[in-house]
DNA sequence: GTAGGGTTAG
């Protein structure tokens, strides 16, 4: 009897990767069996049913025991939390209080985890105060889950006045708050938190990197995720799955792509994301046959692609605007029916009109199934490209018309469509509409677009006082293309004037400092030039894109 | 004699 006891133990504790209709073949044993009358193995089920995404099973389960644990408790109502079925949840929570069981840490963190996914701040201020007057205000379990909750919520304030009323955080309070801050945009501090928690001899494991890590949002800050890469080495941290998985997402996104390969390579067996974001990374750098050919790749293995890697696939081809692949991944989502994936068919509809397929990208945008704000953009984007301005105006229309709400990628598409048609009232309009009548605030792509279009319709002072009017630093992309504006019009005057700034917003990028030493240059200025030259190379008088030499250029 | 909290990328 004990052998079939250890039996069921280990069937019902695998629960993930256990079927449903094996869950159902458990219970009628236990009901035969009684041992259902048993708490421990009722929560068992409990966990498995819900495992398998069949809550009301599961309910059944505990609303039929009649002798119910705390385990059994925290159980159903955390099989309700994490089924977005809150209100449930706090429900069960309440009745609890009218039981004979009361609730005990654990269940607090869960319902505390179910508030903060709830966006229910009013809630959590409840609970948190019912924590602290059940005597869980200093304990761990319960204050992790709060300090996570409340960052999360962004009262990282909040959260770390939790944390300042323990005395001894554990290792996991240390990672909600460092991971709290860093997500709450507070990189700085989450640093420094990691910093103080290593000086009062703290070990960093997985977690700790994973919170650091999500904040390196782009290449200006690499040099701290090669340092906390060459820390992971250290504390033997890089044979964790997920740490390895970031730095590659991580080196990715700032599209340092020898580092991220040489990571990727040492996974034993990356996951789907992990190949996603080496995937991705090359199409963002520009690797566009890398990206590919690691699609191919994956392919050929025991894994399948899903939909959003088909569609950073499609990206990848897009850029290239290489149709080949395009038709062989088009086949691919065919066959393996992503067809009606509202990511995937707007990809695609991206890359037929990137490709030069307009009337491909309008066939599949037509079939789809469902359209959101990203379908459209694609659309709108296409039609611009390829001229049709009025069309995709009028798909914005119709767009507004179903009640989908445009965002930045909207309006970029559309001033592009003004760009390519040259069309200057519109494209004036467009800008304004963006700002006073939804409310979306201009990004430097739609700076570039409108300095563009200005500029190439003869209107380059407009252009200039646009860009003059923008708060200091602007945009290099921004002054770039106002730059090639003024030299295509023969602007001289201006066009110093802007090289200037670029110069002096940009200081540590010698690009820009060899741009004005050829400018001057090519005025006669001779002294001003070799100054800055000099500054540069430091009395060198070679340097790559430097167009002149000792008076003369070459 | 048994079990649960924090994180996670494209």
């Amino acid at each position: 009897m004990l052998i079939r006891f250890h039996w069921l133990q280990s069937e019902l504790s695998n629960c993930i990767c256990k079927s449903l209709l094996r869950a159902k073949q458990l219970h009628a044993l236990l009901l035969r069996t009684h041992l259902l009358e048993d708490p421990f193995y009722a929560t068992k089920l409990v966990r498995l049913y819900a495992a398998n995404n069949d809550i009301h099973s599961a309910y059944q389960v505990f609303d039929e025991s009649s002798t119910r644990s705390v385990y059994l408790w925290n159980s159903i109502i955390r099989a309700y939390a994490q089924s977005s079925r809150f209100d449930s949840a706090i429900s069960l929570f309440r009745t609890m209080f009218g039981a004979d069981i009361s609730p005990d840490n654990y269940t607090y963190a869960c319902v505390i985890g179910a508030c903060c996914d709830n966006f229910d701040f009013g809630m959590l201020r409840l609970v948190h105060g019912a924590a602290v007057a059940s005597g869980f205000g200093m304990d761990p379990i319960c204050c992790s889950a709060l300090v996570a909750a409340y960052s999360k919520l962004g009262f990282v304030n909040d959260a770390h006045r939790v944390f300042n009323g323990i005395a001894a955080p554990d290792l996991v309070l240390w990672n909600s708050l460092i991971s709290g801050y860093v997500c709450s945009g507070s990189w700085e501090i989450g640093m420094r938190m990691f910093n103080w928690m290593r000086h009062v001899g703290g070990k960093p494991d997985g977690f700790t990197l994973a919170g650091l890590l999500g904040g390196i949002t782009d290449s200006s800050l690499m040099s701290i995720g090669q340092g906390l890469h060459g820390l992971s080495l250290k504390s033997g941290l890089d044979s964790d799955s997920h740490v390895g998985s970031l730095l590659v997402s991580t080196y990715s996104r700032c599209k340092c792509m020898a580092s991220a390969y040489s990571v990727f390579f040492s996974i034993f067996q990356p996951d789907l994301v992990t190949w996603s974001a080496l995937i991705a990374g090359y199409s963002m750098s520009g690797e566009y046959e890398k990206a590919l050919f690691y699609f191919r790749k994956l392919n050929k293995g025991n894994k399948k692609p899903d939909s959003v890697l088909i569609a950073s696939a499609l990206a990848a081809i897009a850029q290239a605007a290489n149709i080949g692949p395009g038709y062989e991944i088009h086949g691919y989502v065919i066959r393996h029916g992503f067809e009606s994936d509202v990511k995937v068919s707007s990809a695609l509809v991206d890359m037929y009109s990137k490709c030069g397929f307009l009337h491909l990208g309008t066939r599949v945008f037509r079939i789809m199934p469902e359209r959101n704000i990203v379908s459209y953009n694609s659309i709108i984007s296409g039609l611009g490209l390829h001229g049709c301005a009025s069309e995709s105006f009028k798909m914005f229309d119709e767009m507004l018309a179903k009640g989908l709400m445009p965002d930045e990628a909207t309006f970029c598409a559309l001033l592009c469509a003004c760009c390519h048609a040259g069309l200057v009232k519109d494209g004036r309009e467009i800008f304004h509409r963006m700002k006073d009548e939804f409310h979306i605030m201009a990004m430097p792509e739609h700076y570039v677009y409108m300095v563009k279009l200005l500029g190439s319709a003869g209107h380059l002072e407009e252009a200039y006082k646009l860009v003059q009017s923008l708060s200091e630093p602007v945009d290099k992309a921004i002054l770039g293309a106002l730059l090639s504006c003024c030299n295509s019009s023969g602007n001289s005057k201006m066009a110093e004037n802007v090289a200037q700034q670029l110069f002096e917003s940009n200081p540590d990028d010698n690009a820009y400092s060899v741009m004005l030493s050829n400018i001057y240059a090519g005025d006669g200025r001779w002294d001003e030039a070799k100054n800055l030259r000099d500054r540069i190379t430091g009395g060198q008088r070679k340097m790559p894109g430097l167009s002149w030499t000792e008076g003369s250029f070459c």
